[in-house]
DNA sequence: CTCCAAGGTGTACGTCGTACACCCACTGTG
DNA sequence: CACAGTGGGTGTACGACGTACACCTTGGAG
Protein backbone atom coordinates (compact mmCIF):
# COMPACT_ATOMS: atom_id res chain seq x y z
CA UNK A 1 0.00 0.00 0.00
CA UNK A 2 1.39 3.30 -1.27
CA UNK A 3 1.55 5.77 1.56
CA UNK A 4 0.16 8.91 0.08
CA UNK A 5 2.44 11.71 0.69
CA UNK A 6 2.10 14.43 3.41
CA UNK A 7 -0.81 16.91 2.63
CA UNK A 8 0.21 20.80 1.90
CA UNK A 9 -2.10 23.69 0.63
CA UNK A 10 -1.51 23.13 -3.06
CA UNK A 11 -2.76 19.20 -3.19
CA UNK A 12 -5.64 20.25 -0.40
CA UNK A 13 -6.91 22.99 -3.47
CA UNK A 14 -5.88 20.64 -6.30
CA UNK A 15 -7.94 18.01 -4.76
CA UNK A 16 -10.95 20.50 -3.87
CA UNK A 17 -11.32 21.95 -7.52
CA UNK A 18 -11.03 18.52 -8.98
CA UNK A 19 -13.51 17.27 -6.31
CA UNK A 20 -15.62 20.37 -7.55
CA UNK A 21 -15.71 19.40 -11.18
CA UNK A 22 -16.95 16.01 -10.58
CA UNK A 23 -20.01 16.70 -7.92
CA UNK A 24 -20.34 20.32 -8.03
CA UNK A 25 -20.33 23.21 -5.25
CA UNK A 26 -22.89 22.56 -3.48
CA UNK A 27 -21.79 18.78 -3.14
CA UNK A 28 -18.96 19.58 -2.03
CA UNK A 29 -18.11 19.56 1.82
CA UNK A 30 -14.74 19.39 4.18
CA UNK A 31 -15.79 15.82 5.18
CA UNK A 32 -15.92 14.60 1.01
CA UNK A 33 -13.27 16.13 0.63
CA UNK A 34 -11.27 14.82 3.30
CA UNK A 35 -11.95 11.39 2.58
CA UNK A 36 -10.76 12.07 -1.32
CA UNK A 37 -7.37 12.51 0.13
CA UNK A 38 -8.05 9.49 2.88
CA UNK A 39 -7.53 11.90 6.10
CA UNK A 40 -9.82 13.17 8.60
CA UNK A 41 -11.71 16.23 7.88
CA UNK A 42 -9.99 18.11 10.48
CA UNK A 43 -6.64 17.34 8.89
CA UNK A 44 -7.52 20.20 6.22
CA UNK A 45 -8.01 23.02 8.71
CA UNK A 46 -3.55 22.54 8.98
CA UNK A 47 -3.62 23.80 5.09
CA UNK A 48 -7.03 25.78 5.35
CA UNK A 49 -8.83 28.06 7.60
CA UNK A 50 -11.85 27.28 6.93
CA UNK A 51 -14.39 26.71 3.97
CA UNK A 52 -14.63 30.01 2.89
CA UNK A 53 -10.75 30.11 2.82
CA UNK A 54 -10.36 27.14 0.75
CA UNK A 55 -12.88 28.36 -1.86
CA UNK A 56 -10.82 31.46 -2.41
CA UNK A 57 -7.78 29.52 -2.78
CA UNK A 58 -9.60 27.38 -5.07
CA UNK A 59 -10.78 30.40 -7.43
CA UNK A 60 -7.06 32.37 -7.53
CA UNK A 61 -6.14 28.65 -8.41
CA UNK A 62 -8.62 28.59 -11.52
CA UNK A 63 -8.22 32.55 -12.27
CA UNK A 64 -4.35 32.05 -12.82
CA UNK A 65 -5.15 29.79 -15.97
CA UNK A 66 -6.48 32.31 -17.57
CA UNK A 67 -4.19 32.89 -20.44
CA UNK A 68 -1.92 36.07 -19.75
CA UNK A 69 -2.37 39.09 -21.99
CA UNK A 70 -1.24 38.64 -25.78
CA UNK A 71 1.52 41.15 -27.31
CA UNK A 72 0.54 44.49 -28.22
CA UNK A 73 -3.00 44.88 -29.95
CA UNK A 74 -6.04 47.29 -30.24
CA UNK A 75 -8.02 46.95 -27.19
CA UNK A 76 -11.04 46.36 -28.18
CA UNK A 77 -9.83 42.60 -29.82
CA UNK A 78 -7.13 42.27 -26.33
CA UNK A 79 -10.15 42.50 -23.98
CA UNK A 80 -11.89 40.76 -26.23
CA UNK A 81 -9.64 38.08 -26.34
CA UNK A 82 -8.75 38.12 -22.49
CA UNK A 83 -12.54 37.53 -21.24
CA UNK A 84 -12.71 34.80 -23.51
CA UNK A 85 -9.93 32.84 -21.78
CA UNK A 86 -11.25 33.88 -18.91
CA UNK A 87 -14.59 32.17 -20.07
CA UNK A 88 -13.08 29.11 -21.36
CA UNK A 89 -11.69 28.82 -17.61
CA UNK A 90 -14.99 28.95 -16.29
CA UNK A 91 -16.12 26.41 -18.77
CA UNK A 92 -13.63 24.40 -16.88
CA UNK A 93 -15.02 24.74 -13.79
CA UNK A 94 -18.89 25.37 -13.98
CA UNK A 95 -19.05 25.90 -10.26
CA UNK A 96 -16.47 28.68 -10.12
CA UNK A 97 -18.65 31.60 -11.73
CA UNK A 98 -21.46 30.80 -8.53
CA UNK A 99 -18.26 30.42 -6.42
CA UNK A 100 -17.18 33.94 -7.29
CA UNK A 101 -21.02 35.18 -6.76
CA UNK A 102 -20.56 34.11 -3.17
CA UNK A 103 -17.95 35.16 -2.08
CA UNK A 104 -18.04 39.19 -1.21
CA UNK A 105 -14.63 40.58 -1.43
CA UNK A 106 -11.99 39.54 -5.24
CA UNK A 107 -9.33 37.00 -4.04
CA UNK A 108 -5.81 38.77 -4.67
CA UNK A 109 -5.75 36.64 -8.38
CA UNK A 110 -9.30 38.13 -9.20
CA UNK A 111 -7.86 41.75 -8.53
CA UNK A 112 -4.53 41.08 -10.54
CA UNK A 113 -6.69 40.02 -13.39
CA UNK A 114 -9.25 43.38 -13.33
CA UNK A 115 -6.29 45.41 -12.60
CA UNK A 116 -4.85 43.93 -15.96
CA UNK A 117 -8.21 44.04 -18.05
CA UNK A 118 -8.57 47.63 -16.69
CA UNK A 119 -4.85 48.49 -17.90
CA UNK A 120 -5.68 47.34 -21.36
CA UNK A 121 -8.68 49.30 -21.53
CA UNK A 122 -6.65 52.85 -20.74
CA UNK A 123 -3.69 52.18 -23.07
CA UNK A 124 -5.77 51.54 -25.22
CA UNK A 125 -7.24 55.21 -24.91
CA UNK A 126 -10.07 54.91 -22.67
CA UNK A 127 -10.40 57.88 -20.00
CA UNK A 128 -10.40 56.55 -16.55
CA UNK A 129 -13.97 57.33 -15.95
CA UNK A 130 -15.25 55.45 -19.23
CA UNK A 131 -13.02 52.52 -17.67
CA UNK A 132 -14.54 53.00 -14.62
CA UNK A 133 -18.10 52.77 -15.87
CA UNK A 134 -17.07 50.16 -18.50
CA UNK A 135 -15.69 47.86 -15.86
CA UNK A 136 -18.89 48.08 -14.03
CA UNK A 137 -21.22 47.47 -17.16
CA UNK A 138 -19.12 44.41 -17.93
CA UNK A 139 -19.96 43.28 -14.87
CA UNK A 140 -19.34 39.46 -13.84
CA UNK A 141 -18.76 39.15 -18.00
CA UNK A 142 -15.14 40.48 -17.60
CA UNK A 143 -14.63 37.22 -15.85
CA UNK A 144 -15.87 34.95 -18.65
CA UNK A 145 -19.58 34.41 -16.98
CA UNK A 146 -23.36 36.20 -16.79
CA UNK A 147 -26.03 33.86 -15.17
CA UNK A 148 -28.70 32.70 -17.16
CA UNK A 149 -32.66 32.56 -15.57
CA UNK A 150 -33.28 29.66 -17.67
CA UNK A 151 -31.18 26.85 -17.23
CA UNK A 152 -30.99 25.78 -20.83
CA UNK A 153 -32.05 21.85 -22.65
CA UNK A 154 -34.11 21.39 -20.01
CA UNK A 155 -36.72 21.67 -22.32
CA UNK A 156 -37.97 18.25 -21.78
CA UNK A 157 -40.51 17.92 -19.38
CA UNK A 158 -41.02 21.88 -19.47
CA UNK A 159 -44.31 22.89 -17.46
CA UNK A 160 -47.12 24.00 -19.86
CA UNK A 161 -45.70 27.11 -21.58
CA UNK A 162 -48.96 28.01 -23.24
CA UNK A 163 -49.74 30.86 -20.51
CA UNK A 164 -46.41 32.88 -22.12
CA UNK A 165 -46.57 32.50 -25.96
CA UNK A 166 -43.82 35.00 -26.46
CA UNK A 167 -40.93 32.39 -24.74
CA UNK A 168 -42.65 30.14 -26.79
CA UNK A 169 -41.60 31.83 -29.78
CA UNK A 170 -38.34 32.92 -28.78
CA UNK A 171 -37.76 29.15 -27.84
CA UNK A 172 -38.61 28.53 -30.91
CA UNK A 173 -36.51 30.29 -33.00
CA UNK A 174 -33.33 29.43 -30.88
CA UNK A 175 -34.39 25.76 -31.76
CA UNK A 176 -34.87 26.72 -35.61
CA UNK A 177 -31.68 28.65 -35.83
CA UNK A 178 -29.12 26.15 -34.92
CA UNK A 179 -31.31 22.69 -35.22
CA UNK A 180 -27.42 21.30 -35.89
CA UNK A 181 -28.05 20.30 -32.14
CA UNK A 182 -30.64 17.78 -31.45
CA UNK A 183 -31.39 18.87 -28.24
CA UNK A 184 -31.85 22.82 -29.53
CA UNK A 185 -30.71 24.83 -27.02
CA UNK A 186 -28.96 27.54 -27.21
CA UNK A 187 -25.59 28.63 -28.83
CA UNK A 188 -24.09 29.71 -24.94
CA UNK A 189 -20.92 30.47 -26.99
CA UNK A 190 -22.78 32.66 -29.81
CA UNK A 191 -25.01 34.50 -26.49
CA UNK A 192 -22.04 35.08 -24.81
CA UNK A 193 -19.99 36.53 -27.73
CA UNK A 194 -22.90 38.60 -28.93
CA UNK A 195 -23.38 40.09 -25.48
CA UNK A 196 -19.89 40.99 -25.40
CA UNK A 197 -19.68 42.36 -28.60
CA UNK A 198 -23.12 45.20 -28.14
CA UNK A 199 -21.10 45.97 -24.99
CA UNK A 200 -17.48 46.62 -26.65
CA UNK A 201 -18.88 48.04 -29.79
CA UNK A 202 -21.08 50.41 -27.27
CA UNK A 203 -17.99 51.20 -25.00
CA UNK A 204 -16.04 52.20 -28.68
CA UNK A 205 -18.29 54.45 -29.82
CA UNK A 206 -18.55 56.23 -26.59
CA UNK A 207 -14.90 56.63 -26.49
CA UNK A 208 -14.95 57.98 -29.98
CA UNK A 209 -17.41 61.13 -28.61
CA UNK A 210 -15.12 61.73 -25.66
CA UNK A 211 -18.10 60.67 -23.87
CA UNK A 212 -17.53 60.95 -19.91
CA UNK A 213 -20.46 61.41 -17.18
CA UNK A 214 -18.86 64.19 -15.53
CA UNK A 215 -20.05 67.33 -16.62
CA UNK A 216 -16.97 69.48 -18.25
CA UNK A 217 -16.14 72.51 -16.15
CA UNK A 218 -14.90 75.30 -17.61
CA UNK A 219 -12.43 78.17 -16.21
CA UNK B 1 -52.90 36.53 24.88
CA UNK B 2 -54.05 36.61 21.21
CA UNK B 3 -53.97 33.28 19.95
CA UNK B 4 -52.46 34.09 16.21
CA UNK B 5 -54.48 32.79 13.51
CA UNK B 6 -53.83 30.01 11.79
CA UNK B 7 -50.75 29.47 9.64
CA UNK B 8 -51.13 29.56 5.60
CA UNK B 9 -48.84 29.65 2.78
CA UNK B 10 -49.44 33.33 2.43
CA UNK B 11 -48.65 34.08 5.42
CA UNK B 12 -45.62 31.98 5.94
CA UNK B 13 -44.65 33.42 2.90
CA UNK B 14 -45.13 36.94 3.64
CA UNK B 15 -43.23 36.29 7.26
CA UNK B 16 -40.53 34.54 4.97
CA UNK B 17 -39.69 37.62 3.43
CA UNK B 18 -40.07 39.84 5.91
CA UNK B 19 -37.10 37.88 8.06
CA UNK B 20 -35.03 37.22 5.02
CA UNK B 21 -34.89 41.36 4.40
CA UNK B 22 -34.42 41.51 8.35
CA UNK B 23 -31.35 39.04 8.41
CA UNK B 24 -30.69 38.16 4.89
CA UNK B 25 -31.27 35.03 3.04
CA UNK B 26 -28.20 32.72 4.28
CA UNK B 27 -29.76 33.19 7.90
CA UNK B 28 -33.09 32.75 6.89
CA UNK B 29 -33.53 29.07 8.14
CA UNK B 30 -36.88 26.48 8.32
CA UNK B 31 -36.16 26.94 12.55
CA UNK B 32 -35.76 30.81 12.54
CA UNK B 33 -38.82 31.31 10.37
CA UNK B 34 -41.15 28.66 12.70
CA UNK B 35 -40.08 30.62 15.56
CA UNK B 36 -40.75 33.85 14.25
CA UNK B 37 -44.43 32.23 13.76
CA UNK B 38 -44.73 30.73 16.66
CA UNK B 39 -44.78 27.64 15.64
CA UNK B 40 -42.73 24.75 15.89
CA UNK B 41 -40.33 23.96 12.24
CA UNK B 42 -42.14 20.81 10.80
CA UNK B 43 -45.58 22.90 10.97
CA UNK B 44 -44.23 24.65 8.06
CA UNK B 45 -44.22 21.59 6.29
CA UNK B 46 -47.62 21.18 6.16
CA UNK B 47 -47.48 24.76 3.51
CA UNK B 48 -44.28 24.41 2.07
CA UNK B 49 -43.27 21.67 0.18
CA UNK B 50 -39.46 22.30 1.27
CA UNK B 51 -37.02 24.83 1.43
CA UNK B 52 -36.27 25.69 -1.90
CA UNK B 53 -40.09 25.73 -2.90
CA UNK B 54 -40.50 28.23 0.12
CA UNK B 55 -37.60 30.25 -1.72
CA UNK B 56 -39.30 29.82 -5.31
CA UNK B 57 -42.75 30.90 -3.48
CA UNK B 58 -40.82 34.06 -1.87
CA UNK B 59 -39.54 34.98 -5.55
CA UNK B 60 -42.84 34.48 -7.24
CA UNK B 61 -44.27 37.19 -4.58
CA UNK B 62 -41.82 39.57 -5.29
CA UNK B 63 -41.62 39.20 -8.67
CA UNK B 64 -45.49 40.42 -8.96
CA UNK B 65 -44.47 43.32 -7.09
CA UNK B 66 -42.86 44.70 -10.55
CA UNK B 67 -45.42 47.21 -11.79
CA UNK B 68 -47.36 46.25 -14.79
CA UNK B 69 -45.96 47.88 -17.94
CA UNK B 70 -47.33 51.00 -19.02
CA UNK B 71 -49.49 51.82 -21.85
CA UNK B 72 -48.44 52.01 -25.18
CA UNK B 73 -44.81 53.34 -25.68
CA UNK B 74 -41.66 53.04 -27.80
CA UNK B 75 -40.40 49.69 -26.58
CA UNK B 76 -37.07 51.16 -25.95
CA UNK B 77 -38.37 53.30 -23.31
CA UNK B 78 -40.81 50.50 -22.73
CA UNK B 79 -38.57 48.01 -21.97
CA UNK B 80 -36.32 50.62 -20.08
CA UNK B 81 -39.55 51.26 -17.35
CA UNK B 82 -40.08 47.95 -16.59
CA UNK B 83 -36.50 46.77 -16.21
CA UNK B 84 -35.95 49.88 -13.82
CA UNK B 85 -39.13 48.70 -12.15
CA UNK B 86 -37.86 45.21 -11.61
CA UNK B 87 -34.78 46.85 -10.29
CA UNK B 88 -36.63 48.84 -7.26
CA UNK B 89 -38.04 45.36 -6.63
CA UNK B 90 -35.05 43.82 -6.23
CA UNK B 91 -33.42 46.65 -4.14
CA UNK B 92 -36.37 46.40 -1.74
CA UNK B 93 -35.25 43.09 -0.75
CA UNK B 94 -31.38 42.52 -1.27
CA UNK B 95 -31.62 38.85 -1.23
CA UNK B 96 -33.75 38.07 -4.08
CA UNK B 97 -31.00 38.21 -6.53
CA UNK B 98 -29.17 35.53 -4.29
CA UNK B 99 -32.35 33.47 -4.28
CA UNK B 100 -32.70 33.50 -8.30
CA UNK B 101 -29.36 33.06 -8.94
CA UNK B 102 -29.62 29.76 -6.44
CA UNK B 103 -33.05 28.61 -8.14
CA UNK B 104 -32.31 26.63 -11.30
CA UNK B 105 -35.97 26.96 -13.06
CA UNK B 106 -37.53 30.25 -13.52
CA UNK B 107 -41.18 30.52 -11.30
CA UNK B 108 -44.05 31.01 -13.02
CA UNK B 109 -44.17 34.84 -12.27
CA UNK B 110 -40.67 35.30 -13.77
CA UNK B 111 -42.26 33.33 -16.78
CA UNK B 112 -44.98 35.96 -16.93
CA UNK B 113 -42.89 38.91 -16.50
CA UNK B 114 -40.19 37.85 -19.19
CA UNK B 115 -43.05 36.51 -21.53
CA UNK B 116 -44.36 40.73 -21.16
CA UNK B 117 -41.13 42.00 -21.70
CA UNK B 118 -40.21 39.49 -25.20
CA UNK B 119 -43.59 41.01 -26.01
CA UNK B 120 -42.80 44.64 -25.58
CA UNK B 121 -39.69 43.92 -27.64
CA UNK B 122 -41.60 41.56 -30.56
CA UNK B 123 -44.15 44.45 -30.77
CA UNK B 124 -41.53 47.09 -30.93
CA UNK B 125 -40.73 45.12 -34.12
CA UNK B 126 -37.48 43.28 -33.53
CA UNK B 127 -37.62 39.83 -34.97
CA UNK B 128 -37.94 36.82 -33.22
CA UNK B 129 -34.26 36.02 -33.69
CA UNK B 130 -33.13 39.19 -32.27
CA UNK B 131 -35.37 39.46 -29.54
CA UNK B 132 -34.01 35.90 -28.68
CA UNK B 133 -30.32 37.40 -28.52
CA UNK B 134 -31.54 40.48 -27.11
CA UNK B 135 -32.77 38.36 -23.83
CA UNK B 136 -30.08 36.28 -23.56
CA UNK B 137 -27.43 39.65 -23.94
CA UNK B 138 -29.45 41.05 -20.99
CA UNK B 139 -29.41 37.77 -18.83
CA UNK B 140 -29.77 38.86 -15.79
CA UNK B 141 -30.40 42.50 -16.07
CA UNK B 142 -33.72 41.94 -17.12
CA UNK B 143 -34.59 41.29 -13.19
CA UNK B 144 -33.13 44.57 -12.20
CA UNK B 145 -30.03 42.96 -10.86
CA UNK B 146 -26.19 41.64 -12.24
CA UNK B 147 -24.16 40.56 -9.83
CA UNK B 148 -20.95 42.61 -8.80
CA UNK B 149 -17.90 41.55 -8.42
CA UNK B 150 -16.56 43.72 -5.99
CA UNK B 151 -18.62 44.73 -2.56
CA UNK B 152 -18.76 49.09 -2.78
CA UNK B 153 -18.30 51.22 0.05
CA UNK B 154 -15.50 48.35 1.46
CA UNK B 155 -12.91 50.99 0.90
CA UNK B 156 -11.75 51.01 4.88
CA UNK B 157 -9.29 48.73 5.78
CA UNK B 158 -8.81 47.65 2.39
CA UNK B 159 -6.10 45.11 1.32
CA UNK B 160 -2.85 46.70 -0.02
CA UNK B 161 -3.56 48.32 -3.89
CA UNK B 162 -0.68 49.49 -4.28
CA UNK B 163 0.22 45.86 -6.68
CA UNK B 164 -2.87 46.81 -8.82
CA UNK B 165 -1.96 50.26 -9.95
CA UNK B 166 -5.08 50.51 -12.61
CA UNK B 167 -7.57 49.00 -9.82
CA UNK B 168 -6.74 52.24 -7.82
CA UNK B 169 -6.53 54.84 -10.40
CA UNK B 170 -10.41 53.75 -11.75
CA UNK B 171 -11.58 54.04 -7.59
CA UNK B 172 -10.29 56.80 -7.49
CA UNK B 173 -12.01 58.32 -10.30
CA UNK B 174 -15.33 56.90 -8.77
CA UNK B 175 -14.24 58.30 -5.75
CA UNK B 176 -13.66 62.12 -7.75
CA UNK B 177 -16.75 61.72 -9.57
CA UNK B 178 -19.33 62.09 -7.24
CA UNK B 179 -17.97 63.04 -4.07
CA UNK B 180 -21.01 64.05 -2.52
CA UNK B 181 -21.38 60.77 -1.17
CA UNK B 182 -19.67 60.79 1.29
CA UNK B 183 -18.04 57.22 1.61
CA UNK B 184 -17.05 57.74 -2.30
CA UNK B 185 -19.15 54.48 -3.37
CA UNK B 186 -20.05 54.08 -6.76
CA UNK B 187 -23.59 55.50 -7.74
CA UNK B 188 -25.04 52.20 -8.30
CA UNK B 189 -28.33 53.32 -9.99
CA UNK B 190 -25.89 55.20 -12.90
CA UNK B 191 -23.85 52.13 -12.90
CA UNK B 192 -26.78 49.77 -13.83
CA UNK B 193 -28.69 52.98 -16.24
CA UNK B 194 -25.33 53.27 -18.41
CA UNK B 195 -24.95 50.03 -18.87
CA UNK B 196 -28.60 48.93 -19.55
CA UNK B 197 -28.43 51.89 -22.34
CA UNK B 198 -25.42 51.09 -23.79
CA UNK B 199 -27.18 47.37 -24.27
CA UNK B 200 -30.84 49.15 -25.20
CA UNK B 201 -28.97 51.29 -27.77
CA UNK B 202 -26.95 48.51 -29.59
CA UNK B 203 -30.16 46.38 -29.78
CA UNK B 204 -31.80 49.29 -31.29
CA UNK B 205 -29.18 49.90 -33.98
CA UNK B 206 -28.99 46.13 -34.90
CA UNK B 207 -33.04 46.30 -35.31
CA UNK B 208 -32.63 49.58 -37.70
CA UNK B 209 -29.97 47.33 -39.85
CA UNK B 210 -32.20 44.20 -39.95
CA UNK B 211 -29.41 42.05 -37.99
CA UNK B 212 -30.07 38.70 -37.91
CA UNK B 213 -27.90 35.85 -36.69
CA UNK B 214 -29.62 33.01 -39.69
CA UNK B 215 -27.70 33.34 -42.90
CA UNK B 216 -30.49 34.81 -45.30
CA UNK B 217 -31.44 31.41 -47.65
CA UNK B 218 -32.19 32.72 -51.40
CA UNK B 219 -34.91 30.26 -53.16
C1' DC C 1 19.51 10.80 21.66
C1' DT C 2 16.51 14.37 22.66
C1' DC C 3 13.26 17.84 21.83
C1' DC C 4 9.94 20.34 19.45
C1' DA C 5 6.92 21.79 16.24
C1' DA C 6 4.24 20.58 12.22
C1' DG C 7 0.66 17.88 11.04
C1' DG C 8 -2.78 14.04 11.41
C1' DT C 9 -6.60 12.14 14.84
C1' DG C 10 -10.83 11.62 17.80
C1' DT C 11 -14.44 13.42 20.04
C1' DA C 12 -17.88 16.62 20.54
C1' DC C 13 -21.08 20.63 19.92
C1' DG C 14 -24.40 23.25 17.68
C1' DT C 15 -26.49 24.01 13.42
C1' DC C 16 -29.23 22.61 9.50
C1' DG C 17 -33.30 20.25 6.53
C1' DT C 18 -36.75 17.10 7.04
C1' DA C 19 -38.91 11.99 7.61
C1' DC C 20 -42.24 9.94 10.47
C1' DA C 21 -45.51 9.03 13.92
C1' DC C 22 -48.60 11.27 16.75
C1' DC C 23 -52.56 13.85 18.36
C1' DC C 24 -55.94 17.21 18.56
C1' DA C 25 -59.69 20.15 17.16
C1' DC C 26 -62.80 20.87 13.85
C1' DT C 27 -66.44 19.71 10.36
C1' DG C 28 -69.82 17.37 7.73
C1' DT C 29 -73.00 13.48 8.10
C1' DG C 30 -76.30 10.15 10.13
C1' DC D 1 -76.03 14.23 19.60
C1' DA D 2 -72.52 10.75 18.28
C1' DC D 3 -68.80 9.89 15.43
C1' DA D 4 -65.53 9.29 11.96
C1' DG D 5 -62.32 11.68 9.03
C1' DT D 6 -59.13 15.04 7.96
C1' DG D 7 -56.32 19.18 7.91
C1' DG D 8 -52.84 21.08 10.57
C1' DG D 9 -49.69 21.70 14.67
C1' DT D 10 -46.25 18.70 17.67
C1' DG D 11 -42.23 15.81 19.26
C1' DT D 12 -38.67 13.06 18.39
C1' DA D 13 -35.06 11.63 15.68
C1' DC D 14 -31.58 11.04 11.93
C1' DG D 15 -27.91 12.14 9.12
C1' DA D 16 -25.65 15.63 7.18
C1' DC D 17 -22.75 19.92 7.90
C1' DG D 18 -18.58 23.25 9.71
C1' DT D 19 -15.32 23.38 13.08
C1' DA D 20 -13.39 24.04 18.27
C1' DC D 21 -10.33 21.64 21.18
C1' DA D 22 -7.35 18.34 23.18
C1' DC D 23 -4.57 14.76 21.90
C1' DC D 24 -0.98 11.97 19.72
C1' DT D 25 2.73 10.91 16.22
C1' DT D 26 6.44 11.63 13.58
C1' DG D 27 10.49 13.42 11.42
C1' DG D 28 14.21 16.42 11.27
C1' DA D 29 17.51 19.80 13.80
C1' DG D 30 20.71 20.32 17.58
Amino acid sequence: MVKTLRLNRDRVLRAAIELADEIGLEQLSMRRLAQELDVVPMALYKHVANKDELIDGMLDMIVTEIDPPGPGAEWKPAVRQRILSARRAMLRHRWASRAIEMRQAPTPAILAYLNSVIGILRAGGLSANLTHHVMHALGSRVLGFTQELYTPGDAREAPDMTPFPHVLEIAMAAAHENDSIVGGGCDDQFEFEFALDVLLDGFERLKDQNWTSTPIRYG
